[in-house]
RNA sequence: GCCGGAGUGGCGGAAUGGCAGACGCGACGGACUCAAAAUCCGUUGCCCUUCGGGGUGUGAGGGUUCAAGUCCCUCCUCCGGUACCA
């Protein structure tokens, strides 16, 4: 008998499969598609880690089964191989990113091969090379056409350390997502995409989706839909007559408790309402919280509010009173209108700051009729009206209705929505990037070139300046053209798209990659989309996830695609922990690679360690002896299985055969559910407790002949997508028909197997367990209970006292109540 | 603060309201060996035990139920996200 040397198959089995292009996407028309999609790598100097694999290898196992369960499978990879890395490279070592990204591209290939990662390879893109980002520009046209793209300098989010400009949800909570460091804001010319115009179905759909709650959460949060009103304040000005100041408020319930008005320092008509005496007052604060950033903002204002009068006073249309107008940095200029009505009785911020400069407190909501003092805090519940005119005694949250329709009559007001997402920042002054397909031209304004693919030229200096001018800018031959449209000399857009819009419709181009006449074929992206499966990580949750929705209902307006939503099922894999309990990163020097374990233990333990280790969804830490473990199950599995091939003759011994036929559709069924339901951790414990009943059963192998050979075939069969090396070789040394194991039918178990003839059930007295019997497994309750009953223990226990009541749960249980 | 998720042996973790701790790791004991590794067999929640067994136990406290890790209420801790969004 051979020992187990997986080298040796990796080697024989690796090369076989390959050439019988087991991977390539199956295309049976009687067959119904299932597309497995995993997120699009950036393809990193730095390589797979063993941490990746939780992404690849459980999305590898699903599709080998689903293979095996008689599906075309179509599960691609490809290179989201635009991005700043590369370029960083390429800044310090002069060598082009192109060159940098075929480099690491080739080695997260081989890596995963290293584990077997079945891809059909011949689907593979590159979403840096024309053939793809020409159809990206073309989206980006698409998108302009449809009045979705457009140009705006307002103030944008800037990283001073990456030297680009980010979207808001790449600065989320005023940080890099790249980099973790603080972003400023920079007045910069940019380009933009409308997603707000789709804030609505971006919410709405995704109740339907099967998604984990959390990211579901994170992007409900992130749109942030508000329903509240915008109501107008009117400031008599000294020197520019009365400005009308709408503010945005959710609560116009408690307007009667306004007693003063907050303007952003941003906000655009502060100058125009400041009088004479508070000007310098003013114009210094604005410069102070301007030399602020947005953390730093947030932190002061955290410990203090700040803010300045401005002199001017505002009506508050539904008294006529006048309050006076403040500007303080605690109000956002991006959000809203950039004014509020301050409410100190009922929001905390506004008490704080009333508290801090002697503002007046108005108490209006009595939360079940009772006021409850506002002096100390404010009271933020809802409740019954007080000392708000002739709404006073109505419902707080009845009256938002009434008060904004009062408003709306009397023209001074409105019901409005708002959302918290803003529009997507598309454009990068970078070189590594999908050129912007536009034109300026002095005439004709910015036109799109459809003479696609606008090509990223070669340049001398990849390196952007502090201007925020592309590199792009100084190749004079490339920006220096001619208007598509007049054809007078005119530049081209000089900055480049962000990476999310190369990931933002990738999943169609998998679909037909190598079509010319359009993005995707659509008869291609019938048969596969919507994804059926998608896994990766969760810290894309508001970032590309949410993009391409947007993308994907912008194409189906388009009538471009005939559903909405691009990724039906999503999950993302728990994160890999090291060793020494921190994130694995290249800087701590702590990262476990594939290379090695592959190594060590071969692709086949790495594969089950990676899947049993713990839930899929669970963050765990790495350990080595765990994968020493499914190493030896492993070795296990050949030793028996070879130990075993060929028993001999004897005569079958009819309660094992039937125990036999049992634990195999035990373990069948098991394994099924479990892999269908990403449950791997429990399918592999189901095929170890399998293999450590047959190795306690090896003796008589030969008095279950028949059955023992069926149990070898359908556990090989049942093992090959978690271990396709080992399950192959003993499938061909025990001689199984076939090809390979890996296009091999799933087994089926049988029902009638999982019958048993008789059942062991305990027997509790007062719901402790006090004795087992074995009763028929079809017993009535009645029966049951009379066994019950009748065992020496259990009277000996009850002593002669006659049971209150008995309840019999048939195949588990039996609880005496004394 | 708000939203989402989770608290079970020494560790990773299992358990349609029905025998808590499957499976794996680690540890301990034994076999094999000159020895070690590998392998195989056994033990392994905690406490008590006359070795038959008995008690106790799933973050804390209540509740529902014949029966609760699982359902309900209150609270604590941890992780992730988000945070002057008016």
């Amino acid at each position: 008998m051979s020992t187990y040397n997986f080298k040796e198959l990796e080697k024989k089995w690796s090369p076989f499969w390959e050439e019988l292009n087991l991977y390539k996407t199956g295309d049976d028309p009687e067959k119904s598609n299932f597309y497995c999609l995993d997120y699009f790598p950036y393809p990193s100097g730095a390589g797979l880690s063993v941490g990746h694999c939780r992404n690849y290898i459980p999305t590898d196992v699903i599709c080998r089964k689903k293979k095996m369960d008689g599906h075309n499978v179509l599960h691609p990879m490809g290179w989201d191989a635009f991005g700043q890395p590369a370029e960083e490279y390429a800044i310090k070592t002069g060598m082009h990113p192109a060159e940098v990204t075929r480099i690491n591209t080739e080695n997260y290939k081989r890596q995963m091969k290293l584990f077997e990662a079945g891809y059909d390879w011949s689907r593979e893109i590159n979403s840096s090379h024309p053939d793809y980002y020409r159809w990206t520009q073309y989206f980006f046209l698409l998108l302009f056409d449809r009045g979705l793209a457009y140009q705006s300098d307002n103030y944008q989010m800037y990283c001073p350390s990456c030297k680009i400009v980010l979207s808001n949800e790449e600065s989320a909570g005023g940080v890099c997502w790249r980099c973790n460091g603080e972003v400023v804001k920079k007045k910069l010319p940019q380009w933009y995409f409308k997603i707000t115009d789709y804030a609505d179905r971006l919410l709405d759909e995704l109740d339907d989706l099967d998604w984990p709650e959390n990211i579901k959460a994170m992007q409900r949060n992130w749109i942030g839909r508000s329903h509240g009103a915008e109501v107008v304040f009117s400031v008599d000005t000294e020197k520019n007559g009365t400005i009308d100041l709408p503010v945005y408020t959710t609560r116009i319930d408690t307007i009667f408790g306004a007693t003063f008005c907050v303007l952003a320092p941003e906000h655009p008509e502060l100058l125009n309402i400041v009088t004479d005496q508070y000007r310098d007052d003013v114009e210094r604060y604005i410069k102070t919280s301007s030399s602020k950033t947005d953390l730093q903002r947030l932190v002061a204002s955290e410990k203090e509010k700040t803010g300045i009068f401005t002199g001017a006073w505002a009506v508050n249309p539904f008294n006529g009173e006048k309050i006076p107008v403040w500007t303080a940095d605690y109000v956002l200029s991006g959000y809203g209108t950039a004014a509020i009505m301050a409410v100190p009785a009922h929001d905390e911020r506004d008490h704080a700051f009333a508290k801090k400069y002697g503002l007046s407190v108005v108490e209006v909501v009595a939360p079940g009729g009772v006021a409850q003092g506002v002096e100390d805090a404010a009271t933020v519940a809802d409740g019954e009206l007080i000392n708000s005119g002739q709404f006073t005694g109505l419902s707080s949250v009845d009256s938002r209705k009434v008060m904004a329709d009062y408003a709306v009559q009397n023209g001074f007001g409105k019901a409005e929505t708002r959302y918290r997402i803003r529009d997507w920042l598309v454009s990068r002054q970078r070189y590594w990037g999908a050129p912007i397909p536009i034109v300026h031209c002095d005439k004709c304004g910015a036109v799109p070139d459809r003479n696609l693919p606008v090509v990223l030229p070669d340049v001398e200096s990849y390196e952007p300046d502090d201007s925020g001018r592309s590199p792009l800018a100084a190749q004079e031959a490339w920006v220096n053209t001619s208007c598509p449209r007049c054809g007078a000399p005119a530049k081209r857009e000089t900055s480049t798209m962000a990476g999310f819009a190369c990931s933002s419709w990738y999943f169609l181009r998998f679909v037909s990659p190598h079509f010319s006449e359009a993005p995707f074929d659509p008869e291609e992206v019938k048969k596969w989309l919507p994804v059926d499966l998608y896994v990766g990580g969760a810290e894309h949750a508001v970032m590309h996830l949410i993009y391409a929705r947007f993308w994907t209902k912008v194409m189906y307006d388009a009538g471009m695609l005939d559903f909405t939503e691009p990724f039906t099922s999503l999950k993302n894999q728990g994160m890999l922990i090291s060793y020494d309990h921190q994130k694995m990163s290249k800087s701590k020097g702590n990262v476990i690679t594939p290379d090695d374990m592959v190594v060590k233990y071969g692709a086949d333990a790495l594969r089950l360690y990676i899947v049993f280790m713990g839930p899929f969804e669970a963050e765990i830490e790495w350990s080595e002896e765990g994968l020493a473990g499914t190493y030896r199950f492993v070795k296990r599995v050949w030793n028996l299985f070879l130990e075993t091939a060929e028993p001999e003759d004897a005569e079958i011994d009819e309660a094992f055969d039937r125990e036999l036929r049992y634990e195999l559709a035990r373990t069948v069924k098991k394994v099924t559910e479990d892999i269908d339901g990403f449950q791997f951790n429990t399918g592999v414990a189901a095929m170890m407790e399998f293999l450590n009943f047959l190795s306690v059963n090896r003796g008589k192998a030969s008095s279950a002949k028949g059955t023992w050979r069926k149990v070898q075939k359908d556990f090989l069969a049942v093992l090959a997508p978690v271990a396709p090396f080992v399950s192959e070789e003993l499938w061909h040394v025990l001689g199984f028909p076939g090809e390979t194991v890996h296009t091999e039918p799933w087994p089926q178990w049988s029902s009638q197997d999982l019958v048993k003839n008789s059942v062991e059930i305990v027997v509790q007295i007062k719901g402790k367990i006090r004795d087992r019997i074995s009763v028929p497994a079809g017993a009535s309750k009645q029966q049951i209970e009379e066994i019950a009953l009748g065992r020496d223990k259990i009277k000996e226990y009850l002593n002669g006292a006659v049971p209150r009541r008995v309840i019999v749960v048939p195949g588990r249980l039996v609880n005496i109540i004394g």
